[in-house]
DNA sequence: ATGGTCGGCAACCGA
């Protein structure tokens, strides 16, 4: 059978809560990882996924980040936080084992500035999955997927002379990101599409950045061996169907032959 | 082509 698995920063689930169903209803993925959800707990719209056969799971908080992941098929297993004995006070990761894989989702810290704590906290972040994937096996399935807020190579940004040393694209966070993918994740929208420029942020900031080619490629799914092989297609879903306004994200997403 | 960001939340913060 084929399994479909999709990863959307949504940038406030229930602003984008009509559009994101549209989606669904096209696009159709068996396990869906959101983040940005900005939205706690007690006012997560589960009925639209569950009308469309989907099983919520979610942590959310006030007006900042929040993750979510939602699967057609009873999970084997969810995990609301790293579990690592340190805290997580803000709502960036979640997980859930569906059809044997591992489904990592992170809502990786932005960084602000290079000069400011919170770009040394992304950085952690970084060393926080990579001592979280010790846990299993990189022999096992597994997805580490998300909005990473990086932008690996040179051909992940619109720029990338001009924007080299930015946040998102700075050698720091790529070496950070190499060092996780060196447990054994491969990327794998670049395995599939080795020379496309395909991006799937673009900044509200810059005006008709997304018509202008200004891009970043942050979101991602990274994986192991088995679904390296037995992955059928990757591709983003970068033209703007949502109106009002689209996230400034576009939905990337997977599929595998998988039983 | 004569404009120029969003969402969340209630003033401005974070992206």
């Amino acid at each position: 059978m084929t399994w479909k698995m999709a990863t959307f920063n949504v940038n406030g689930l229930r602003a984008r809560l009509a559009d994101l169903m549209d989606w669904i209803d096209t696009a159709r993925p068996d396990c869906l990882c959101l983040q940005e959800t900005k939205c706690p707990d007690s006012d997560f719209p589960q009925s639209p996924f569950q009308e469309r056969g989907y099983q919520p799971y979610f942590r959310g908080q006030k007006a900042y980040n929040g993750v979510a992941v939602l699967v057609r098929e009873e999970p084997q297993a969810v995990r609301l936080s790293f579990d690592d004995g340190q805290p997580d006070e803000e709502a960036r990761f979640i997980a859930a084992q569906t059809h044997g894989i591992w489904v990592i989702n992170t809502y990786v810290p932005q960084g602000r500035t290079v000069d400011h704590p919170a770009f040394e906290q992304k950085l952690d972040f970084f060393r926080r999955v990579k001592r979280y994937l010790g846990r299993h096996d990189p022999g096992e399935p597994l997805i580490w997927t998300g909005d990473l807020n990086v932008a690996p190579e040179p051909l992940d940004v619109y720029d990338p002379l001009r924007l080299e040393g930015e946040v998102g694209f700075h050698p720091r966070e790529r070496e950070e990101l190499k060092d996780v993918a060196a447990w054994g994740l491969t990327d794998l929208f670049r395995r599939l599409h080795p020379d496309r420029k395909q991006f799937s942020f673009w900044d509200y900031r810059l005006p008709s950045a997304l018509k202008r080619g200004l891009g970043w490629r942050l979101d991602h799914i990274w994986v192991t061996e088995p679904l390296v092989r037995t992955a059928l297609s990757s591709d983003v879903d970068a033209e703007p169907r949502t109106r009002p306004k689209p996230s400034d994200h576009a939905p990337v997403w997977a599929e595998f032959n998988w039983e």
